[in-house]
DNA sequence: AAATTTCCTGAATTGTGATTTAAGAACTCC
DNA sequence: GGAGTTCTTAAATCACAATTCAGGAAATTT
């Protein structure tokens, strides 16, 4: 047996890769086979499914938008943050684990107001994130806003969002760099900023 | 009993409902329930429920782009017919039957070949159908398009996408209006039109 | 309106999955 | 290394949902 306590660490990324594969009918069984054990060690920690998925969804959520801000550091341009951001908000393929988690929740949140509130508050921490940069880009004056930051920040997290539903569904011509070229689009023309893609 | 093959025809809009209510993991009585009838009956026209949930999607969604390209007969200024377009790519309300449906079944696809076929088909037939309102527009002059007929249409499309996703989760201050507004500002910007939105 | 076919119900069947529980294994502390 | 605690398993239990089926009701045909 590993350390006291380990299991109940596991379970939460265990949670999230059960999920990512089977939806939020995720089955109790699924969840402790990913995590290499038996269903009744899984109810010993969390005695009610329902409260391991929501924070299993909860962590991988804080996890998607802080390795976005972690992705962030060390560059100051304004413009090469605007486009790093981008680049980190479409899933690299249809298998992406985090996408997939935010996927599946998607129509859940539709009856569910506690993922409804987790999906409401990373859209909006998102949000801010991209008003962030724009405003940043304004002050240094590489960015020339043809609109409210808010809405164009607005606008950029729903591109994003929106394609990695397509991606998920395996769109056939709409991959990574296609994706990531459309929102670009968007961004040059509200930024007035070229945004250069070469790294 | 009401007339013969009655109920068959029922049971799609009855599936409707119910997996706009309950989500991907409806239960056949739920189904049943909504159509006033026991899952015996369901079974006998349906089978096997897969096979009714299918073509309950796919009768949703044909019906959610008819509606659309209905609302455009006798529009024939282009400003007008984007902005129509527009109005009604965003769901009225949280409640919106038809983007519930469509919403429920953005997670599913990403592990359903059919849903995800469904989803990808309905996606393109709608940046044709923006991308034939955009292309008449630059024909008669009236839109001075600033980037591809095809990136503007995507874009739209993935607007209201995500929009909808936005409004199913109940977020406070993304009603139907900010929404239309939203992805309106992307339109102007990119065909140079202002769009006005007063009726 | 009788015969025939189609349709629907309610009970029984079967399968699946969450949850409980008793027992045993693994860890920690002394 | 032994006592006590924490953790895990496997089997049993419970609940629920899909499916089957025999019988009966409703429509249609003749």
């Amino acid at each position: 047996m590993a350390r006291r306590g380990a299991l109940k660490a596991n379970l939460l990324v265990a949670a999230q890769r059960a999920m990512a594969e089977h939806g939020t009918s995720v089955r109790l069984n699924q969840i402790a086979s990913e995590a290499g054990v038996t269903a009744g060690a899984v109810l010993y920690h969390y005695p009610n499914m329902q409260e391991l998925l929501f924070e299993a969804n909860q962590s991988g959520m804080a996890r998607f938008h802080d390795m976005r801000l972690q992705a962030l550091v060390g560059i100051s341009d304004p413009a090469a943050r605007l486009i790093q951001t981008i680049r980190t908000g479409v899933p690299e393929g249809p298998e992406d684990p985090d996408v997939r988690l935010l996927c599946a929740l998607g129509g859940e949140a539709a009856r569910n107001n506690l993922y409804a509130l987790l999906l409401t508050s990373l859209f909006d921490r998102q949000v801010s994130m991209y008003q962030g940069i724009l405003e940043m880009g304004v002050a240094s004056g590489a960015f020339d806003l043809r609109q409210d930051s808010m809405t164009i920040a607005r606008n950029l997290v729903a591109l994003e969002d929106a394609y990695g539903y397509r991606m998920m569904a395996k769109h056939p011509t709409l991959g990574y760099e296609s994706a990531v070229e459309l929102i670009l689009e968007y961004a040059r023309l509200a930024t007035g900023h070229p945004l250069p893609l070469e790294k």
